[in-house]
DNA sequence: AGCACGCCGACT
DNA sequence: GTCGGCGTGCTC
């Protein structure tokens, strides 16, 4: 008597509670529970949330009063065993809540919650024939209504758990989930009219064609039908069916579309007008590798049969991208699954186009800025182990969180990037590590590709841990650019500079526009100058909610605050003095735009930063327009460095190398090297050798030198070396706490004795408490304790050792109120 | 995440 | 004297 059995089960509720919480579940659902599926569970009074079920058991709580499960709302688990293990290792490598993890984890589709915001899916096309009693009534509802939260809709149609009305709405496409119109929604769906199936065949066209001609009013059918049997398009066994729009622009009415429809010979169906563009795509053959790519593709693999993980470090177009096709169609052939894991703004790009061309409809994309159906249904198809369909996912971090079959192949391109970390909000996690567990899981394999390796991983690999392989030949013999530094300080002794801009750097940009070649500046500072301030007193206007001055916006005309998006219009005068004597101070990407069309009028410039992306497809457009050259001159943060391939470069100028080599970080050495060397990689054409000038005040700095050598290994031995000498990753690894309080006098007094009990344990190993760069944030103070500690502790010992002292930190009543935010591995 | 409970200021 | 401000704690 199975049924007759209690069962519990835990359950992940997607919310910030440290634990998972228990249920009882009803006799009814007995022989429905299983690990990995959905479930609605009531919270406090009167909410309901969806969670997952991550045990079944039979252990009764004693401690509380245990509540019932309400409903399970999936007929088959769509988490995995392996996942919710994934998921376990997250929240306790990385001290996060598992509630965080879930968050991060599942698409918010999957998380119905009594407060989630229902709306009409905007291409419903109001035929309420396939809606039962209880759909209809909620159509009706958000007909009057607009929006409706779920609490509301369960209310009006007076039923407790909705859940499984509205998962079948949204799955029919006739609500959506506001998340998703929040995600600038717009209507990727057209109605298309195809001929049914069933009279699909010249035959049956004769013989519907012959019955309408015999009367003479069905002429607009005859003409619909033809005209859409015209408009079809085939590719090899495809139908490329045409958009209703399409018919009724030739002249067909709508209303004998509608009686064909309704005589069952045309279809009107809706579907996604992108999807259908895109499996009108070739499948290109997969180039042959050069020599040196050969030669490294085979190393790879030998390094594949003693190592899980191999790093391979090859130069900027040095042709990676053939490798990793390669490998992943081996994997292909294996019937495996590959993950693609990219930083988040090289996702835009080129890389997608190129692997779309070689492998068509086996990629799909995971990305945050995709919506949430197509981001389900990738979900799905990878649950499912598809055969046909996205077995290769291109995506962000968080597609680390997908519930893998077959999972044999990891790349992890663009290693070094510090995007893959995530900051906020919690989990902290670093999916570049994290997919190293998530291979282990699988048996699968990981190859680390990126042209400077991040200093954690290139150790790993001369310590043997990872397979190295090694690719110092751009592709096609195309030479490595000549780089040269400007000496600012010469410069400005004398007087050559003219604003931002060394003579040195200006006559070669001239020169260059001469031979019509185009110029990448780059510059690491958005805004037009991060300083707004009195000759008289050096006054600046700062933040009123953060300590930081604000950043003058051109475009904008405004004063902006980069934590907190605070702005003011600029003052006229001094705050402090009265001065009216106002000087800008540094410089920013706006700027640098701003000077060149008064040095060079006559070129076009444009910039390429978070402010000039922020309007839908901008980014494209300008990558588009810069590829067509129509833009003589990009002038760009971080962002022209990522994942970027132009062919008539002939000039990359980086304009302060200072800014970036004196930013107050045990990294900024490393990261400055990378970015120079990315942004440099930019130069260079297919016959022609490209050049890179470095503005820097210290052209002898070591770093700088490194870059024109082009020298990696040489910086890598160096810095290393430092690294060891200070304690530094990797061969320690850092905890960081950063306490926040309204009150700073509390915050003071707290942090201090949350240090001191820490550094009982710690001793030296402890740093702080101290007040960060910026010492406060949206009108909270800050500050910060790390822990350092040899790679070979314990890091579960360490953590708990944390934990505890933390707990019993919180749970001294003063301090309650101080929120601890810790980052593992901090970035 | 949300909602109830609780402790301090401006109102009938 | 109370209404309501949001700060704090708890939810199986």
């Amino acid at each position: 008597m199975t049924d007759r059995i209690t069962y519990f089960v835990d359950v992940v509720l997607p919310l910030s509670i440290p634990n998972t919480y228990t249920y009882r579940l009803p006799f009814e659902l007995n022989d429905q529970v299983a690990v990995g599926k959905r479930v609605i569970v009531p919270l406090g009074r009167a909410k309901y949330y969806t969670g997952v079920i991550k045990t079944v058991h039979q252990k009764i709580p004693t401690a509380y009063q245990v509540k019932y499960v309400e409903t399970i709302l999936d007929e088959q688990p769509i988490i995995t065993q392996k996942q919710l293990t994934l998921w376990d290792w997250i929240a306790s490598y990385y001290m996060a809540d598992i509630g965080d993890v879930m968050n991060a984890a599942v698409p918010s589709n999957f998380k119905l919650a009594s407060e989630t915001i229902i709306f009409l899916h905007p291409s419903y096309e109001r035929d309420h024939e396939n809606l039962s009693n209880r759909e209809y009534l909620i159509v009706e509802a958000l007909e009057l209504q607009e929006s409706l939260t779920l609490k509301e809709i369960a209310e009006i149609i007076q039923i407790k758990t909705i859940q499984p009305i509205i998962k079948l709405l949204i799955e029919k496409k006739v609500v959506i989930v506001s998340e998703e119109l929040k995600s600038k929604y717009n209507p990727k769906y057209l109605s298309f009219v195809k001929v049914h199936e069933d009279y699909n065949n010249e035959t049956s066209l004769g013989d519907i064609l012959n019955a309408l001609e015999k009367d003479k009013r069905a002429e607009g059918q005859v003409s619909a039908l033809l005209k859409t049997v015209q408009l079809t398009k085939w590719t090899d066994q495809k139908q490329i069916p045409v958009t209703k729009k399409q018919l009724i622009e030739t002249g067909i009415s709508e209303s004998s579309i509608q009686t064909l429809a309704k005589k069952g010979i045309l279809e009107i169906f809706l579907s996604e007008i992108s999807r259908l563009e895109e499996s009108d795509d070739k499948v290109h053959k997969i180039k042959a590798l050069s020599p040196a790519q050969e030669n490294a593709f085979t190393e790879i693999k030998s390094a594949f049969v003693e190592k899980d993980i191999c790093l391979l470090h090859g130069v900027t177009s040095s042709g990676k991208t053939e490798i990793y096709v390669k490998l992943i169609q081996e994997a292909l052939d294996k019937e495996e699954q590959v993950l693609f894991l990219l930083p988040e703004i090289a996702l835009t790009t080129q890389l997608i186009t190129r692997l779309k061309a070689y492998f068509g409809d086996l990629v799909g994309v995971y990305h945050s800025r995709f919506n949430q159906n197509e981001r389900i249904e990738i979900w799905n198809h990878i649950l499912n182990n598809s055969k046909n369909q996205y077995r290769i996912v291109l995506g962000a971090r968080s597609s680390v969180f997908l519930p893998f079959q077959n999972l044999g192949l990891i790349i992890v391109d663009e290693e070094h990037e510090n995007s893959f970390k995530q900051y906020d909000p919690s989990p902290r996690y670093n999916a570049r590590d994290v997919s190293i567990v998530l291979a282990k899981q699988h048996q699968a394999k990981v190859l680390l590709g990126s042209a400077t390796p991040a200093l954690e991983s290139y150790f790993n690999a001369k310590e043997n841990r990872y397979g190295l392989v090694e690719l110092f030949e751009r592709y096609g013999g195309v030479q490595l650019p000549e780089i040269q530094c400007a000496d600012l300080e010469k410069e400005t002794k004398n007087r050559s500079m003219k604003s931002h801009f060394s003579s040195f750097l200006l006559t070669e940009m001239e020169e260059a526009l001469k031979r019509k070649e185009q110029i990448i500046l780059f510059q690491n500072r958005r805004g037009y100058t991060p300083l707004w301030s009195c000759e008289m007193c050096n006054w600046t206007v700062q933040c009123k909610n953060c300590d930081v001055s604000l950043t003058y916006h051109k475009a904008s005309n405004v004063l902006k605050c980069h934590y907190c998006g605070y702005f003011v219009s600029p003052p006229s005068s001094c705050g402090a003095c009265g001065s009216k004597k106002l000087k800008m101070l540094g410089f920013g990407t706006e700027k640098i735009e701003d000077e060149l069309v008064m040095f060079l009028p006559k070129i076009t410039v444009q910039r390429l930063d978070l402010d000039s992306t922020r309007a839908k497809n901008a980014y494209q457009r300008i990558i588009e327009d810069f590829e067509n050259r129509k833009i003589d001159v990009l002038i760009g943060t971080q962002m022209v460095t990522k994942g970027l391939d132009f062919d008539n470069v002939g000039l990359v100028g980086v304009l302060s190398a200072d800014q970036m080599l004196k930013f107050p970080d045990f990294r900024a050495f490393e990261r400055s090297y990378q970015l120079m060397s990315q942004v440099a990689g930019r130069a260079g054409r297919k016959s022609k050798r490209g050049k890179v000038i470095i503005q820097s005040f210290d052209p002898n700095h070591w770093i700088i030198q490194k870059v024109m050598q082009h020298d990696y290994i040489g910086m890598y031995t160096q810095e290393i070396l430092e690294r060891k000498n200070f304690n530094y990753p990797p061969f320690y690894r850092i905890i960081t706490l950063q306490l926040r309080h309204r009150d700073s006098n509390l915050l003071e007094v707290a942090a201090a004795e949350l240090g001191n009990s820490l550094k009982v344990i710690f001793k030296d190993r402890l740093l702080g408490p101290e007040t960060p760069l910026v010492g406060r944030v949206r009108n909270l103070f800050l500050k910060n304790i790390t822990i350092k500690f040899e790679r070979t502790a314990s890091p579960p010992k360490v953590k708990k050792i944390i934990a505890d002292k933390l707990n019993e930190f919180q749970s001294q009543h003063d301090y309650r109120s101080v929120r601890v935010v810790i980052d593992v591995d901090p970035q």
